[in-house]
DNA sequence: TTGTACGCGTTATCAT
DNA sequence: ATGATAACGCGTACAA
């Protein structure tokens, strides 16, 4: 029933078991008060520092912890603190796409949550608003991150209600009264079209039906941008949603018909490849330029002019607006834009117009 | 500081909530009890189901649940019951490769998690042994999984002493004592041998230094399993380590000096490419098989006959593993293997010479 | 600077 | 079939 009052083993070693539950008790903090010599309420206080501590108690009270491989028990710091140190991270919906760009999402985040003592939980799209309500409910974490945000997305609604701070990662058509941070995908669109503006006409190859239809936020967005840049530059945009089966003949058809100034953020290495077999190069032959992170941007042999997504970026800042409502208090609701970048690489002829302010 | 003792409003309706912490006190069993005019001990056991409750009991509580949107609070839950309800799940270290299985394996582990009322906590790589260490001691989760495990891990050490069931994916030199579950890469290798057995020499495209610098236990594996199927076949085989910039030189080198038979396991796009830019068709002027997801296999002109490694296979068997763990207390440890299967498609010449048994 | 004591919301063991 | 009540392990107001 007691544990060992003086010294038992050298700290942390001597455990015996095989894989089971229940090797010789948990080591709580009543344990290390009495190793230590002293009262749990001061256990706790030395490792919250919540309150002054002589050096000297200090001391025996980190060997006593030491000693013991003492680890507070989450469950209990939960319940008496009302902090579960845990931040949940909603899914997209369907992963396999972007998976490369979604586990630098997750990696980043992980990363960020550690970094303040917190653990990342992961809650899969398909739960929907009941995922939420769940989570926040049950006080299984102190936030929520939810990524792939569609235009009508029903989790923004009850976001509002729910105990716990939220932050979307894209932009519901109402996101009064929320967090939402993104990248600037509108911004993205005026530097892509700027990098095209001597061309007469732009083939913009998109995002298609896939896409789309899961409602995702940037698409109108890009587009709508894209538009106006054009309009503004004097250049026609032809707007070409990508088909998945149909990649390669559309590229053809708009190669076919002239087309000398490709703006690209779906498919982009069969597109690329599609370019090349039709015995054109981009960058001699052509200009292209791409939505796309700079791996994918100088995968291939001609490095291309990119404004990238920088889904780091994005999940960096998102964290860091987290914490700061985790630890302030929920701020001010509102949107925030993660500024887009244009690298020129090599696959624009001519050296653009320099941009309009 | 009370709840209606009535219904209050429509249930679940009426909070006004702006995203933050504190709207209107947090429901707890108690309030259930008292709004259903029970005790509080039944609400636990009309929801755990532990103990009979008459119909018409069940029913006032769980009307009174659904009204006041009671959910159990997670912490007290875990304090009381010592069960998180969490799984915990060791990321590998060097994702963005294999990004795309990667998170076939997270999707497939999450969903069996939720059809067991688990959520899944994510810990990375990095955290090493001390992350093991953390979410055993603090009681943060009932069980580990821990993905690409290699030949000298060091988790495997003290995975033994942890207070949790820990199952790896991978098999570390050491497997004694352990739960270890991994795709059976002596399987593949012999499959894809077979393949091959009409030729002379067989040149194994395969991992790098990238991979084989991490000690990962599958190389080895395969490495063996293949050179004794070559032998027994009375094929030569040529290990082929595959290196990041020189991929396409080094298809070219061994396409030069005759190469007619090819088995792939890594940068198979690349290689596949390299091998029609040398203006040779695989299925009609060489074989070429490989290990890689159908996916992937079937992602080109020529459809390639491979094996497949099923991500979603092995997480869905060690889920599976995993609970019964959970439920019947630690079983005996051991090394499980997830069968290797090939599927033919049109990158093979020759029909194959009939497998040895 | 430190100790005492209560409460956090459940589960589960006694009773009844 | 149901109701009290004692843990569970920690944080923190209140005392000293």
């Amino acid at each position: 029933m007691r544990i060992d009052d003086e010294v038992s083993g050298a700290g942390g070693r001597g455990a015996v078991a095989g894989n089971r539950g229940g090797t010789g008790r948990t080591v709580t903090s009543k344990d290390v008060a009495r190793v230590a010599g002293v009262s749990q309420s001061t256990v706790s206080y030395v490792m919250s520092g919540k309150r002054p501590i002589s050096a000297r108690t200090r001391r025996i009270v980190e060997d006593a912890i030491a000693q013991l491989t003492y680890h507070p028990n989450a469950g209990a710091r939960a319940l008496a603190s009302q902090r579960t140190q845990i931040v949940a991270v909603v899914m997209p919906f369907d992963v396999g796409l972007g998976a490369a760009g979604l586990m630098a999402f997750i990696e980043e985040i992980t990363l960020a949550a550690r970094a303040r003592d917190h653990d990342v939980l992961i809650v899969t799209a398909e739960e929907g608003v009941d995922g939420l309500r769940r989570v926040a409910g049950r006080a299984l974490c102190d936030a929520v991150v939810v990524m792939e945000v569609s235009t009508d997305d029903p989790r923004a609604a009850i976001a509002r209600d729910l105990r716990v701070p939220t932050l979307f990662i894209g932009f519901p058509d109402d996101a009064a009264g929320l967090h939402c941070i993104d990248f600037d995908f509108e911004d993205g669109a005026r530097l892509l079209v700027g990098e095209l503006a001597g061309a007469a006409r732009v083939s913009a190859l998109v995002w298609g039906p896939d896409t789309v239809d899961r409602g995702l936020n940037y698409v109108p967005r890009f587009r709508a941008a894209a538009q106006e840049a054009a309009a503004a530059a004097g250049v026609q945009l032809d707007w070409v949603p990508l088909e998945r089966d149909r990649v390669e003949e559309q590229v053809r058809t708009v190669l076919d018909g002239g087309g000398q100034a490709l703006l690209v953020t779906s498919f982009l290495s069969r597109v690329v490849h599609a370019v090349q077999e039709a015995g054109l190069r981009p960058g001699t032959d052509l200009d292209l330029v791409a939505l796309a992170t700079d791996a994918d941007a100088t995968g291939f042999t001609v490095p291309l002019t990119a404004v990238s997504t920088h889904p780091r970026d994005v999940s960096r800042q998102a964290m860091s607006w987290l914490f700061d409502l985790l630890e302030q208090g929920a701020g001010p609701a509102g949107v925030r834009r993660v500024p887009a970048f244009v690298t020129r690489r090599s696959s624009v002829r001519a050296s653009p117009t320099p941009r309009v302010p």
